[in-house]
DNA sequence: ATAGGGCTTCCAGTGACAGGAAGGTCAAGG
DNA sequence: CCTTGACCTTCCTGTCACTGGAAGCCCTAT
């Protein structure tokens, strides 16, 4: 199988699959004329990177997650580990865009929005402890 | 002043500081040692970067902002259109880091986590209709 | 022979810096 | 005067996970 054929199987670009297997995650056969040639095998990995991805895990986890995948004897509790550092870091992640949201859905509610220059949002990025700050009492 | 009081002022990297100035953010002036010497509005400008980076707003928007800041005779509304702009990609992107925080506590809570190979987030990677798959009805 | 599409490699760019090398500058101390 | 050490300078490389594009080979159909 190419690339091409690869790419609509997988949903992955060509250009990504390369990349996967210049950094080692795949090992696609050459044939004669230098085209990759892709086995089952490595559609399957290249499914299931795909998946890893989407859920946010980066190549690195990626990877070990390969290798586990595809060893037999391997411990539930290393893939576990994986997941549960991941998660950790994406919970940190939606706190803080959720601070980020919170502050700016405030800012933007109290500016008007129309042709004065007038702007909290502009007061607030200059001195975040000025008026119309909220503060606890 | 120097760069390194300047950094200690703003709380921004004297690296951050001089790539600020690569990129036109700001322009402070020059001593005769080649040293960068930067005035109080040049401090004002930082913090106020300091602040939206804070916020999350990108680079370009940064210096959008700050032209806007600048600008006696802007509109609220242009500062408003940025800060709406950029809280509706924080939203598309808590929502985003939420499915996956969802999909992945419900396989970390799957898994075992013990010496067994048996692993229910590797099964999902590998097939995410299989088994365990939490459908509708 | 030619046209086209697919494939190859290699290089550059993304965003927003961080790390580090090589070297100039300045104030204090011996 | 010399040295030490902190601070400053520029320049280059690396990050992460690709993406775009150029130049050129391969294959099939006409």
């Amino acid at each position: 199988m190419n690339i091409g054929e690869v790419a609509d199987r997988t949903g992955l670009p060509a250009k990504t699959i390369r990349y996967y297997e210049e950094i080692g995650l795949i090992r696609p056969l050459r044939g004669a004329n230098g085209y990759r040639r892709f086995r089952e095998s490595d559609v399957h990995k290249l499914v299931f990177l795909g998946r890893a991805r989407g859920l946010g895990f980066s190549i690195e986890e990626c990877r070990d997650l390969l290798a586990l995948w595809e060893d037999q004897d391997r411990a539930s509790a290393d893939v576990r580990a994986i997941a549960k550092g991941h998660l950790t870091r994406i919970e940190a992640k939606i706190a803080e865009l959720s601070a980020m949201r919170d502050t700016l859905s405030d800012l933007v509610r109290a500016c008007a929005g129309d042709q004065r220059p007038d702007c909290p949002i502009l007061r607030r990025l200059e001195d975040p402890a000025g008026p119309g700050t909220p503060h606890s009492g």
